[in-house]
DNA sequence: CTGAAAGCGCTTACAG
DNA sequence: CTGAAAGCGCTTACAG
């Protein structure tokens, strides 16, 4: 009864789908025969081109798809990979996600996707679901894998020192100097940052950039007007809880580097609702350069992460990396340049109402 | 040689993997025994607690967890479907499946995505790629299927009318109403409109609501008033080109009705930088409430797509189908009720300034 | 140049 | 209450 049911509504499904041996069968041709002119391997075996025709010509008569469940199982190559982020439905990951498509589905490949929300279960057991799932290899996304696993990894900002994990890594240095160096010319020596939750893995590096080109630049960074971001919404609201604690401080500052578009509207929200124009009053310098950050108001200067191409490059790589052996892959880090997109949230500074600093 | 580099690399990967063989034997129980205990037949089968739990607590010590793939070519059941979206970088597409994946993995149902881009060729390929794929049922986000499917399919605004096909519809009707009640209430007469691509088949349903709805509340649209979102951009453009195009027609309005936020974003980005001020000299409503709908420049007034919720319901649709006969199916589309968020793109209109509608 | 047979790792009638 | 054996639909040594 339920094995019959299961026939009847089953994967073997529709009227039309053919399977092997029928096709098989119709031609007179052993199902290794078809197996290997379908799957490309004519040539090594030396079938003849009237075969190959027939059998071609058959498949397409009868709509043959091989069942990719079968093909996996046997020959260990499943053609998918999983790709794991916090969070399907924000702009950084799905942005990723589209450059990673555009590379798997023109190799053949499809891909899982799973979000773990920032949940410490959920980011253990995904990987060995996706494992079950057989998976040849994982593209992590602000993700920390913990585990060892036993396929590839390539992680895109969140950096593993494992020796099966390749990093896509952003040249946050560069990122840094391109945002403070702009921020100095225009005049401004008070600034304000807004870092990253300390759950996403960009957070440290990035932060450790600012650090070293502020340096370099003879930019003082006062501990007073370092605020963090703090939950996990999805929106602008930490932005705009990070600038009203950093408002509550008191302290004077000119500019606002935020750790991503996000943020930087949520403060330039916030600020405006205190009465502070931006950039009149205030800088503010974004980062991602996502998709509302020209259109927002005033339009954003940013730091640009190309991230539909680091998607691109994530593929790629684990693509590489499943065809050759573990000394071809990479070995270090590959690094990404990003851009930097000066719109209309940066202007020189100009002393800020005086009132502005006292608002609770 | 191949074969022999496959079986270092291939799914059976590292070096915790344990298959029922090996569990079975180190149990010495039958691999059926095992199996029913595992996937929770144990009762049906009367299996003894003794002989569950020393199973159970083997499975846990070895970390066993069946492999996927064996098990849905033998079971039919691969617990996996697909997801068809036109682009997964776009916030439409990724808010509904962010809510498709909230009830998929609950249920232990893995997907995949392809994004078609509207391009035909993969429209009509994407389907049985995904049957190859042995997946269970698809959910096609903004996507018309024209083939008859063996699995269930349910379509988010896409409406076909085909046994095998569910329809998730917004309530367009009560969308509209919202909409232009509001303009009408306002005092607003003269309402544009950007209607949607021709690809999106939101774009018919949405209009014949808004004519209907226009008709009831008496009020007149004006063909010279009604302009139709062109390419494919992901961004913004097309709102600010269809805009205009409106502008150029050297009609007066007051209002504009966009077809999406992105839409609606991009219009008042190109009113501004046509000296226009919105809501001062023409009000803007959009549709969908996009997470840039709030931060925008002004604030956004729009219609509210639940698109998480159609998310949600779409799946829990379609694991219903598959649990269920197809006189268990639901008879008709499934409405969804869109809400209505007014904040500040739309006020009571003014007098344009005079030389408004004679830029170029 | 081609094919018969084994086997991937499971689940499931079938038998007891 | 439990298990031996068949089989899902492919690919791949192996043999000729």
């Amino acid at each position: 009864m339920a094995e019959k049911k299961s026939a009847e509504k089953g994967l073997s499904g529709g009227k039309e789908k053919t399977d092997l041996k029928t096709l098989a069968r119709h031609l007179d041709i052993s199902q290794t025969t078809i197996s290997r002119v379908l799957n490309g391997t004519a040539a090594r075996y030396r079938i003849s081109e009237a075969t190959q025709q027939r059998v071609l010509e058959a498949a397409r008569k009868f709509n043959y798809q091989a069942n990719v469940l079968a093909s996996s199982l046997r020959s260990k190559r499943s053609r998918t990979i999983g790709v794991m982020v916090p969070e399907i439905s924000e702009g950084y990951s799905s942005a990723v996600l589209s450059g990673i498509e555009d590379e798997l589905l023109f190799a053949g490949y499809f891909y899982f996707v799973v979000s773990h929300r920032h949940r410490t279960e959920l980011l253990r057991q995904y990987p060995s679901l996706l494992l079950s799932r057989a998976v040849e290899g994982i593209i992590a996304i602000d993700s920390d894998i913990q585990a060892d696993l036993s396929v590839p990894v390539v992680a895109v900002s969140g950096h593993r020192n494992r020796p099966s994990v390749v990093n896509i890594e952003l040249d946050h240095q560069l990122a840094a100097h391109h945002a403070l160096e702009h921020l100095k010319q225009l005049g401004h020596r008070r600034i304000a940052f807004i870092k990253g939750q300390t759950f996403s893995s960009d957070t440290r590096s990035r932060w450790r950039a600012i650090c070293k080109v502020a340096a370099e630049l003879g930019l003082e960074i006062d501990p007073q007007l370092v605020v963090q971001l703090q939950d996990d919404g999805p929106g602008v609201d930490s932005g705009r809880t990070a600038t009203a604690a950093l408002l509550e401080r008191g302290q004077l500052f000119t500019a606002i580097f935020a750790f991503n578009d996000l943020a930087a509207i949520g403060a330039i929200t916030l600020l405006r609702e205190t009465g502070l124009e931006v950039p009149r009053h205030i800088s503010v310098v974004g980062f991602d350069d996502i998709l509302g950050a020209a259109t927002n108001n005033p339009p954003l200067t940013t730091v640009r992460q190309p991230l539909k191409e680091m998607g691109r490059v994530a593929a790629k790589t684990l693509l590489h990396m499943l065809q050759s052996s573990k000394d071809g892959w990479p070995k270090h880090s590959i690094r990404i340049l990003p851009g930097f997109v000066e719109r209309h949230s940066t202007a020189p500074p100009a002393v800020p109402p005086r009132n502005a600093f006292h608002s609770n």
